[in-house]
DNA sequence: ATCTAAATGCAAATATATTGCATTAATCGG
DNA sequence: CCGATTAATGCAATATATTTGCATTTAGAT
């Protein structure tokens, strides 16, 4: 359902930030599937019906939290050559995605109604790596071949969380990047 | 809910296999986003409270009957050497799944309640590769490294159907391949 | 300030999910 | 093969969630 708001002002706004703060707390006291959409109605001091006429249903709502909340705050860290801001980077993303509510965030964006939410998703991370090369650039350094960064670190390491079939460690991700 | 039967005999395989039957003619006349639990029990000629008590909900009926759907029937085709065998195992393996119905079978595994449902989801992968090793190791060829090729070809190519970020042509999957 | 249509709130109607209890039938021991 | 045992089912009642029509509010534009 409707992503973007045509209205962006006032009531509107407010409704989407108290939907958005309300998942967010419900999130961190109970179990996602123990959730449902009057539950966040309620706690966001709105009727069930206004929660699924904006989103569609309680997958919806989930994806644009979880997009919501990967979107970067901030520039990735500085640490002044391209091949450590890189691990650094890789190190942080495996470790935010591979906990319980990482691997879930995944899964609600790549599940919602919204075709774009998973592209969107995987930009983040393009523009992160682009960033990073930016740098190296305006250092003089050679730059990174992004897909295949995508393809060999952060698909793997992405495939592990979401089949659960090992354990995402520092070393392994290492490994990974050892091999570009 | 209950993904191993008990009991293993008469009426409650039947149920099952009607169960599985229905959801596979309902997905291939309607939305996925459309089904419903009663819809399934209709179909199949049962009550729904049979199909929740034995699944739980939707999503976990639909993860069982896409593991069911994904589970190797066949032994992968022999073409005579390992690394054609490979090639022609990875490209049906990606167009298989790059479907619309492919990569909804990827999420219901993922997103099902039955934690162990993506690791077995990936172990037939493992062990198709580890057919064609058998066959190359009596043929006296060289063996693949198995993570080598989930990691390099595999992952990469499970990443972009999820995220929807770029199609998946055959010589895309060669190319991965050829980085092997 | 006024107008217009999107967005909301409310409540009724509908659909879905859960649960207790009686019944059926798969499995086990003889 | 037969009866005993109990998991699994079917049914119906109940609880919960979702959809919808309509009146009202309000963001955005003139």
């Amino acid at each position: 359902m409707a992503r973007e708001m045509i209205r962006q002002g006032g009531r509107s706004a407010r409704i989407q930030a108290e939907v958005h703060r309300a998942v967010g707390l419900l999130l961190s006291k109970m179990d996602r599937s123990a959730l449902t959409v009057p539950m966040i109605a309620d706690e966001a001091g709105v009727p069930p019906s206004t929660i699924y006429r904006r989103w569609g249903d309680l997958s919806d709502v989930l994806a644009d939290v979880a997009i919501a909340r990967m979107r970067p705050v901030a520039e990735p860290d500085d640490t002044g050559a391209l091949r450590s801001d890189l691990e650094t980077f890789i190190l942080q993303y495996a470790e935010e995605m591979s906990s319980k509510v990482g691997r879930q965030m995944l899964l609600d964006v790549l599940s919602g109604a919204t075709d774009s939410a998973p592209y969107k998703c995987c930009q983040f991370t393009y523009c992160h790596l682009e960033t990073l090369n930016a740098r190296a650039m305006s250092r003089g350094e050679a730059l990174l071949d992004i897909p295949a960064v995508i393809d060999g670190v952060v698909a793997p390491i992405v495939y592990h969380i979401l089949f659960a079939d090992r354990e995402i460690e520092p070393d392994y991700c290492r490994a990974l990047l050892a091999r570009l």
